[in-house]
DNA sequence: GTGGTCTAGACCACT
DNA sequence: GTGGTCTAGACCACC
């Protein structure tokens, strides 16, 4: 994986992750990676694997039991959360960004039609 | 204006010049207030004004005639240049994400559909 | 290092980095000493010394990985480009400013002849 | 005439008035444009156009006399003086810097034979 | 420790 | 008055 040197490496990681989640890659319930191998799989420092987990645990993505591992929340409902403020953001981001591009709603629906028939 | 502390200042208000260019509110060819002037509009250091023009220089978007001041290219080929690729970019991203969160091209411009009504 | 004063500091510092760069004293992918170090190196301003990074990251010379610091670009292709350009640039600058002050191709030839003789 | 944004205009119209005194477009001797006619020709500043006539004078290339107007030096030995100068800076700022980028005199030669072959 | 951003204020060359 | 450069020093996020 690549990363953009703009953007935090551990958010683009836990979006990463996220898609994965979202995409069904990674089952709910599921154990992830130890920190270690995350480090190892995303060939970053373990310290930011480490701030990964912590910042997933705080969202409720993930739970960590102790001597055991971490593990993807088993609550589809969670996932379907996750997945809807993704889109959301997205959605936000892109009309309040084509509306000040002078782009009308018709004309975005529009360029997406047109897209759509360039594949 | 007010600044989003997660982004640079200096992008934000370069992002907000561009949106004025794209708008049509500056003209080809007109010319920008000088760096001191930008820095008590936007409230800025005069060194953070100073940036932003330099970096829109690095871009083409404007030119600076030394002792003259800074103006806006006068190439509407440019600014509209400018306009697709911006918008280009914002789209295909959008098209990208949304894609990996599983939405058909159907299902984005049924959403945008839905936002509009709900104006 | 003694500085020029009518050039910039920035870019005469950032024309010796070239200059180690296109000689091989500085190897492709090579880790370029920190902002700070940098400026106590030239002894200028860490503020100048972060200017010279950015400003070659721009062109496309270095990258810098966050909390990292700054790496030369490891593309010898590249470095052989950026080579390749500054000659090129040297080399038709000359040939024009000759050309304008009468010489022709013979005595561009024997005027550097005579300059290696004088060695 | 179009000017280089990085290089003061006043000494770019210098180099210019002593092109065309070097390639004999101007006589010597003969009498210059008033420093209005001059701002007018290059579309620059009044000041600037007194600038320019005030350098030259200090350099000796030009004298003003009072009521008449600016005349270029009648001694076409100054003439060749500057040809004479005007070419050593140009070749030694040529060797120098194909010296930093590795190139060696018979290198330099055999470029420019090339560059020769390629008319 | 690393780079990124910002403020504050100074000096300079150019028009 | 205009932009360009530089110093000084601060705070922040990231690794």
């Amino acid at each position: 994986m690549e990363f953009n040197t703009s953007e935090p490496i551990y958010l683009q990681i836990i979006a990463d992750i996220k898609k994965k989640l979202v995409l069904d890659e990674i089952k709910p319930g599921e154990k992830l990676p130890s920190t270690r191998q995350l480090a190892l799989d995303y060939q970053v420092n373990p310290n930011t694997a480490a701030r990964i987990y912590k910042e997933m645990e705080a969202e409720g993505i993930c739970l960590t039991k102790r001597g055991l591992g971490t593990f993807v929340t088993d609550s589809t409902e969670l996932i379907q959360t996750i997945r809807d403020e993704m889109a959301t953001r997205v959605i936000e981001h892109f009309i309040s960004e084509m509306t000040t591009l002078g782009y009308s709603y018709k004309g975005m629906i529009e360029i997406i039609r047109e897209r759509e028939n360039q594949l």
